[in-house]
DNA sequence: CTGAAAGCGCTTACAG
DNA sequence: CTGAAAGCGCTTACAG
């Protein structure tokens, strides 16, 4: 295959390869009507640019990883995707890397960097409770998406995610309102700098304002699997403390919880209500549906690659919070209030 | 932060850059002593070798694309997961492209082919109908997964796939062992160079050699989303023909239907039964529980970087067909036999 | 076994 | 607004 390079357009459109180049780094620096011909020059001659050598020039590689830790998370790989495609205009270019849910997403990342001198790298699904310095080591932009890094203070560190704590408050407010007083969760209470961890704290201390206890036998540590939901629910299920709800820290533990709920012949919502956190597709098709507190995934991507180009161009990390969007669903139903 | 470069090492060492790049690609060709050294001051140094220069240079570049046509596809998701995450353990980083189901995936591969020379594709999701032009025209070694690609006969052509053909036959054929007379359809039929095209021909030809005739006003065409298979199991409905069971051809769309069933009151399996194809988790975490043909992820994953390996070693591609492996499931039943 | 030199395809500071 | 030329960091055919 006959590559076509630079040098075939500037020749074709009678130009030198240096004004083929501005139209395509600079077009406002050309004469409009030289960059149109060329523009026309490099589409009818199929012309792509080679990255290689464009990059060679530049600097750096053009490629930012993208680490998702969490193979089987419904919503974040359906974040990551949204992230590769958007990243499709840019310049950059993702390498996708999927880590288990409980591993080292910092190693990875080092090693990744090493590998292929990055220019970025994207964190899904991290729990950064401990590892300042990991990241600090790092030394390059790092967004984390899901997570609020704000904490850290690091400059080349920036955030986007909902307000956990908030979202998982106002969820269990939902609740609440709808008579609900003996609410189960499921989840990992990874910590204040994790992100489910925080949900679970708002949920938890949204209870506490309505002077509900918090009762260690309602909470079951699950990680985010349908198996595990539905092994979590089960364990629930078995230690025989009545609930009417039961709030999961995401959609995907909360249909392997409908399930289990199912299985054992429990009525979703007539016995007991359901309530996930994340807002995938797959919840809106259960049977019933499911409500759940959505995480705007096409904004949070967005706003993924804002700050990563911010930071690529010298700027500080910011740290973006978002509101959690409820979504209500045929999994919740309200209660004569329980005593 | 200062870039160790060939030079520096070269420098460092008392050689020519020349022999630096020997050490670091054909070690055999230099002076053991030489090459210690050499090897010495690049770990001292820190170095690491500019990936784009070398590819600038280089035929093959360490990168091979994997385009997944068909964003909402949990089944090839999941078998991209399985692709990339094998991929670690070997010198290919893969770069994961994500384009709409009806896209032209050929497109994005020229491009991303020239972009970035890649070493190799593979392909999720494709539709090879009359693309052969197209496909010689890349000229790199190709993976098709789940798609056969034997008919096309090029050298630099492997794939891996169920027997969708018989796939399908034998689905239809586990519906009408179990009394089922009138059974509908919904996928695409994109032909018989087309992964669901040939389900549903075996489908059809199951069939009819029941004596059974292809009703059109059974089968209704849909692209794969779940919300595809609502809108299509919708529009089944809406004929008001009657059937006793529906198959869709990909599990997502099942799932889809199964939702908009229970939206219509119609009840599964009570009053219609239910088969999807794929396998995936998820399918066995609905209510009921989804009857389907499983494709193995794990082995076509595997097969298809064996196959990408060999051709990229020189030899020709090959075609493997794997069985499909039907999964029972709550969302079937045994009916009286229809007349 | 080793090195000087050409060149991969692009970008940009500099000069016009 | 445009072009000639230097150079990004590496690989390899060629000569020694």
């Amino acid at each position: 295959m006959r590559v076509v390079t630079i040098l075939d357009v500037a020749r074709e459109a009678g130009v030198s390869i240096t004004t083929v180049s501005r139209v395509l780094n600079h077009p406002d620096e050309v004469d409009p009507n030289t960059a149109e011909r060329v523009q026309g020059v490099i589409r009818r001659l199929n012309y792509v640019r080679n990255a290689n050598a464009s990059n060679l020039k530049q600097r750096h590689t053009g490629f930012a990883a993208v680490i998702l830790r969490g193979r089987r998370n419904l919503f974040l790989t359906d974040l990551a995707e949204h992230i590769v495609s958007l990243g499709r205009g840019t310049r950059l270019q993702f390498l996708l890397e999927f880590i288990d849910e409980r591993a080292d997403e910092f190693l990875a990342a080092r090693s990744l960097y090493l590998e292929r001198k990055l220019s970025g790298i994207i964190f899904l699904g991290s729990n950064l409770l401990g590892r300042e310095q990991e990241l600090k080591r790092l030394d390059l932009p790092c967004v984390f998406a899901t997570v609020d890094a704000s904490g850290l203070n690091l400059n080349q560190v920036g955030s986007v995610s909902v307000d956990n704590y908030r979202a998982g408050w106002e969820a269990a407010e939902a609740l609440y309102q709808l008579g609900h007083r003996r609410i189960a969760m499921l989840g990992y209470f990874g910590g204040e700098a994790d992100a489910t961890g925080r949900r679970l704290y708002g949920v938890r201390d949204c209870l506490l304002s309505h002077g509900l206890p918090f009762d260690e036998d309602l909470f079951v540590d699950c990680s985010f699997t349908l198996q595990r939901g539905w092994e979590a629910a089960n364990v629930l299920i078995d230690r025989r403390k009545p609930f009417s709800a039961v709030i999961a820290m995401s959609d995907t533990v909360a249909m392997g919880a409908m399930k289990a709920l199912h299985d054992r012949g429990i009525r979703v919502p007539e016995d007991v209500s359901v309530v996930g956190f994340d807002g995938v597709e797959q919840g809106r098709f259960c049977t019933p549906s499911l409500a759940t507190m959505c995480q705007p995934a096409q904004e949070i991507a967005r706003i993924t690659l804002e700050l990563l180009g911010e930071m690529r161009a010298g700027k500080p990390g910011r740290h973006v919070l978002l509101s959690g969007l409820w979504q209500p669903g045929g999994s919740v139903r309200a209660i004569a209030t329980e005593t």
